[in-house]
This record gives structure tokens, sequence and C-alpha cells, in this order.
DNA sequence: AAAATGATCAAG
DNA sequence: TTGATCATTTTA
């Protein structure tokens, strides 16, 4: 029993879905399987004024175009020639908000590594076919677990990781994740920025 | 501490 | 057309 979440969820700040994502699922429909993952760590970019965005000061671009659309949609782009990124587009159209998601937990049919935004992606087959993609749809899609299912996440923030270029944007504490969870991303990747 | 690895984008 | 830059991960 999972019911999609609506679209007013997702018609708000990114700041104010990224901890209400926590605990809700993330399902990938693939050759007849259904791939299923709770999220457990997110991040909120808010551009324009978020200069750790995409969007950072208006800027829009190909590959960052969908971040301009509608809420509810993913935006996935491919970083560091290794991996791809999923996010999740917020507020309303021309306000180019996202969540990035960060780790999962696996529920069904996951294999492999998902503590880190690249890692689940792999692990979820999602790439950049998955662009603009609705996620109240039925191939990639996010929906609440049902309240028979649903554990509550324990939420936790810090600053957002990978973005020490962005100077003062970077203290921001807008990443988010459930502290009961043992499957966010390890502190050893984040060592040796700066 | 730094390699791996390639799309992206601003500059020329 | 080019070169620096990455919302990462792994290995050492």
């Amino acid at each position: 029993m999972a019911h999609r979440l609506p679209l007013k969820f997702y018609v708000r700040d990114a700041v104010d879905v990224a901890p209400d994502l926590l605990g809700m699922h993330l399902v990938h429909r693939v050759r007849g399987r259904e791939l299923v993952g709770r999220i457990v760590e997110t991040e909120a970019y808010q551009g324009p004024e978020d200069g750790a965005a995409h969007s950072a000061g208006g800027r829009r671009t190909p590959r960052n175009e969908i971040m301009y659309g509608p809420a509810g949609h993913s935006y996935v782009y491919f970083i560091y020639g290794l991996f791809h990124c999923v996010n999740v587009i917020t507020q309303r159209v021309g306000v180019p908000h996202g969540v990035l998601i960060r780790a999962i937990e696996p529920v069904a049919h996951v294999e492999g590594k998902t503590s880190g935004p690249g890692l689940l992606c792999r692990a979820m087959g999602i790439d950049r076919s998955h662009n603009g993609v609705n996620l109240r749809g039925d191939q990639l899609f996010i929906a609440h677990p049902g309240h028979r299912l649903y554990r509550a996440p324990e939420v936790r923030t810090s600053a957002r990781i990978g973005v020490d270029y962005a100077g003062t944007w970077a203290t921001k504490p807008w990443r988010f994740f459930d502290a009961h969870s043992s499957h966010v991303s390890k502190a050893k990747n984040r060592s040796t920025l700066k």
C-alpha cells in the first residue's frame, strides 16, 4: 500500500520539502520488478539565491533546465565522469528549487551500496534517461509507505556535502538525515574537503 | 591526499 | 574549440 505524495507536497521551498522526504519510499519499476528504497538523507538547494545550487544566480542551462519546470519531477545529472545524482524538483514553475536524494535504505530488490547520491542511483538503476520524470507517475516515483510500514525518522541536520566552494552558503544546515539509519553517507567521504 | 573519468559550460 | 570545473567514491 503506497500512496504517491500529492503535488501540493512538492510546491514548497526545498528546505521544507527535504526533511519531509525522510522516511518516504523511492520506487523504480523496471523489467517487471519494483526497486524500493527508504529515503534517509537529503539536501535542499534553493536557487537562484543559493550559491551552492546549480541554479545559483538564476543560471539556466540545458542541464538544469528541468529545475525551472513543475514540482514533483526528477532532475538527474551526471557528475565526476562516474556517477548520477537524482533530485526532486520543488516550488512552482520558474522557481528552481531542488532536493538531492543522498542516501536510501534498501527495502526491496535493491542490490549494492546506497549510502551516497552516486551509489544509490547505481543501485536503483537511475540514469539520465530518468531526467524530467514525473515522480507521481508509474515508472520512477516517491510514495508514502503507508502507516503500517512507515517508520518516523529522527531528523538531524548538518552543512551540505561537497559545496565548500559556495562560501557562506556552504555553512547552511540544509542537509537532513535520519539519525536512526545506518545507511547515511559516511564521514570518511567528507574528511578531506577544502 | 589524490586518482578515476567525462559531461558541462563559459570563455575565446 | 578548449580547458577548468565538478551537489562523488575509492584507494592508499
